[in-house]
This record gives C-alpha cells, sequence and structure tokens, in this order.
DNA sequence: AAGCCGGGGTT
DNA sequence: AACCCAGGCTT
C-alpha cells in the first residue's frame, strides 16, 4: 500500500467513516482464494462434493466440531450412500450411526428431510437456499452453505466461525447476538458471498475463521486478511467479538434401572419431547432429593418402573453412579440392579422390550445407555459398536474417560456384602 | 429477541 | 470448570 492510498478496512457499509464493500470486497475474495488454494484442509465432504455428502456434512457439523465429525461421516455414507438409501433406513438404525455425536434431533429430521426430498423433490436435493430451508433441520445458515458449496449460489452463510471473524474484520462491538448485529453480519456475508465461486468463498471464511482467527489470541501474522482487519488496526481482536452470558448449570439427581430376566434387560424407547426422544435407555426417573442409599428410594423406584414399563420390580443393590453433562445440566444417575416380579408379559409393546446382550449392540442408546450396557456385558460380550464399519478410532479406541464436568464418568459400587449399606463412592 | 435443545469436545 | 463448536427451533 502506498501512503497517498491507504489501506482499505472492512466495515459495515453505510457506517459513518465506513468503507463501501466495493473498496474492500474484491481484496477480501482475492486473499480467500489465493490462501485456501494453499491451506484448505483435507476433509473428507470436500473430496466427496456431492450434493448429499455437503448435506449430510453440514448437518453433522453443526454444533459439532470437525474431528469429531470425520468418522461418523464416513461410517454414515459408506451405510447411506445416498438419499434413497437414507430415506429407505429404519429411523432406528439412522439413530444408530448418530450415537455418540449428540443433539439426536439432527439425525431424526435428517431422515424425515431425506423421505421428503424423496416424496417432493424427485429425490434430487433442492438448489436453492429457500427451498432448502423448509427441509427440517435446515436454518440459514445450512441452506446457504449447500446452496454455496453443493450448486455454486451466492448465498452467504453466518455460524460460529465467520461471525466470530466478521466481528473482527469490520470491528463490531456490538453483542453480535443481537437481532440489529446479525442483520449487519449477515449483510457483510451476503457481499462476500456475491461472487462466481461463492462455495469457495464461504468455505474458506469459515476456514480463516476456524484455523486463523482462533477465539483466543488469533493468529493475525499468518492471517491472509490482516491488512484489511479494523479490529487488528485497531488493536481489538483479543476483545471481540463481545463474550456472551455465563451459562448456569443445574444439578440433577437421577436413577437407573437395570431390569433383568432370563439373561435380558428391560428398555424402552424415549419419548418424543422427552430427553433423548428415539434413542433406547434403561428406565430411568428423577431421584429429587431422595437419599440413594434410603429404605424409601427402593420403592420410588419400583412404582416409577410400573408406571414406565408396565413391569413390577424387586430393585436390587445400587451397583455404579453416572456423571453425565447435558447442555445445561449435570446429571449424577445411580444404577441400580432389580428383578421382575410378575410373570406377567407386561412390557412388550413397540416402546418397552425385553433386550439380549446381543440386541442391545444394534439398538440406538443414549450415552448413558451405552454406558450401563458396557458395564453389564463387560465380560467377553460383543459390543457392535466395534463392528459398526471403519471404526471410530477416537472414540472407540480411547474412550474418554472421567470428563469431570461433561461427557460421562463411572464409578462402580464396591462389591455389595449385605443387602444394606451398600455405599456408592461418589 | 431470547432461550432452549436436554451434546460433546478442548483447555 | 469455563469455554467452544460449519445451528435449528420455539415461544
Amino acid at each position: 500500500m502506498s501512503r497517498h492510498q491507504p489501506p482499505v478496512r472492512i466495515s459495515i457499509a453505510n457506517s459513518p467513516g465506513g468503507a463501501a464493500p466495493g473498496d474492500w470486497l474484491p481484496v477480501l475474495q482475492s486473499a480467500l482464494r489465493g490462501w485456501f488454494g494453499r491451506q484448505a484442509r483435507d476433509l473428507p465432504w470436500r473430496r466427496q462434493c456431492t450434493p448429499y455428502a455437503v448435506w449430510i456434512s453440514e448437518i453433522m457439523l453443526q454444533q459439532t466440531q470437525v474431528a469429531a465429525v470425520i468418522p461418523y461421516f464416513q461410517r454414515f455414507l459408506a451405510r447411506f450412500p445416498d438419499v434413497l438409501a437414507l430415506a429407505a433406513a429404519e429411523e432406528e438404525e439412522v439413530l444408530r450411526y448418530w450415537e455418540g455425536l449428540g443433539y439426536y434431533r439432527r439425525a431424526r429430521q435428517l431422515h424425515a428431510a431425506a423421505r421428503q426430498v424423496i416424496q417432493n423433490h424427485q429425490g434430487e436435493l433442492p438448489p436453492t437456499a429457500a427451498a432448502l430451508a423448509n427441509l427440517p433441520g435446515i436454518g440459514r445458515y445450512t441452506a446457504g452453505a449447500i446452496a454455496s458449496i453443493a450448486f455454486g449460489v451466492p448465498a452467504p452463510i453466518l455460524e460460529a466461525n465467520t461471525l466470530r471473524l466478521w466481528c473482527r474484520l469490520a470491528a463490531i462491538r456490538s453483542d453480535p447476538t443481537r437481532s440489529s448485529t446479525q442483520e449487519k453480519l449477515w449483510q457483510l456475508a451476503s457481499h462476500a458471498a456475491h461472487c462466481s465461486d461463492p462455495g469457495l468463498i464461504n468455505q474458506a471464511l469459515m476456514e480463516v475463521g476456524s484455523q486463523i482467527c482462533t477465539p483466543r489470541s488469533p493468529n493475525c501474522g499468518a492471517c491472509p486478511l490482516a491488512n484489511i482487519c479494523s479490529a487488528r488496526h485497531l488493536g481489538l481482536q483479543a476483545r471481540l467479538p463481545r463474550p456472551g452470558r455465563k451459562t448456569r448449570y443445574e444439578e440433577l439427581r437421577e436413577a437407573a434401572i437395570v431390569v433383568h430376566d432370563q439373561g435380558r434387560f428391560l428398555l424402552r424407547k424415549c419419548r418424543d419431547g422427552e430427553r433423548w426422544a428415539g434413542m433406547w435407555d434403561f428406565p430411568r426417573c428423577p431421584l429429587e432429593q431422595l437419599d440413594h442409599d434410603s429404605a424409601s428410594v427402593r420403592g420410588h423406584l419400583a412404582r416409577h418402573c410400573v408406571l414406565l414399563t408396565g413391569a413390577k420390580i424387586k430393585v436390587g443393590p445400587l451397583f455404579a453412579t453416572v456423571k453425565h453433562g447435558v447442555t445445561r445440566f449435570r446429571i449424577t444417575l445411580y444404577c441400580y440392579h432389580a428383578t421382575r416380579a410378575n410373570r406377567l408379559a407386561a412390557a412388550c409393546d413397540s416402546t418397552t422390550r425385553w433386550i439380549s446382550p446381543e440386541e442391545l449392540a444394534d439398538l440406538p442408546l443414549s450415552v448413558t445407555g451405552r454406558k450401563i450396557a458396557r458395564l453389564l456385558t463387560r465380560h467377553g460380550l460383543p459390543d457392535r459398536t466395534q463392528r459398526l464399519p471403519s471404526a471410530n478410532p477416537i472414540r472407540e479406541a480411547a474412550a474418554p474417560q472421567a470428563a469431570i464436568g461433561r461427557g460421562a464418568a463411572v464409578s462402580r459400587s464396591p462389591a455389595r456384602r449385605s443387602s444394606r449399606g451398600n455405599r456408592d463412592r461418589t
């Protein structure tokens, strides 16, 4: 840059003293093209960028990091290679392939959307952002991402990485969650995507956001956009975007009941509106303020079990305590053995079933459900998770242990010596 | 416009 | 334990 032509910096169009997009847009796009051409990561969905593959990747990537998605993406595409295969599958099998990825509603909506694509769009994903956004699970971001990346439509995107990037590039100090700020951010994103290669530009924006313009200590020295970055010019890059509110956590105490009968376990499918809707789980109930070691807890559990499953049971010993974090909840789950007390054929409808250890491997289970299943079948019984195609090396080889606040931690109860005094160490 | 959805990973 | 993540949906 010469002294007579000071470097142009990105700002919100029409803001006081702000440069018009015409000034910085070509610089931005050109810098992104050059940088992305050299630095783009080699990701599975960039090798196979069919509309279907892009769609699956974008749904999996919602609120989920790239590294966590990769093995799921590969297994999922191997099993459901196209829209027709996905639409033809049972929802439960789709959920089984999603197990461990979280936000299971995404999988159910994806499956429902696949059936809509077969029914209403001749089996082809619609090529416009507006039509895509009519499908379940596809919002403004995902619609723009698929439209631009898979179809070359100049549609804008805004997500965690580009929100942070734009707040810095344009030195946006207002609360980024406010709708007036969101409007400005989408406006900037629209300018950027207005070109002949919007898919490349959108991906490059996200890539710079995730690889260079990181939340803490952005690597401005390696940033292709440093020259036009307003925050860097003002020295504000470490203070933008403005942080949001802290999440307040809620402690929950719950009980899970493992009802045994002839080597099988009683499981139920979580209903719509419940936690883990569509997934299977051991019957569970809130413990409220009940002491998990009190006399009254067993009657409490037995009553709940009848209501949930129709099975009359006799509650036995506590055998494990599982800690599990989910969204803003911190759950402590007390796990009890139980036996069935009635010989009636209760508990055999479509949402309540007696499950053998072998069948357990095929069922989509909640995280804590899978944890309990492992405790029950740890000794030599098969775990289908390890038989899924191209096994996930991260999750299966070295399952995360003893996460503290989040994830799940298990502590087994010591061997039980009498019917009383069973004490859990957590 | 704001919170929830009832996740999971990293630091 | 705080913070983050290729958001969607509801109220």
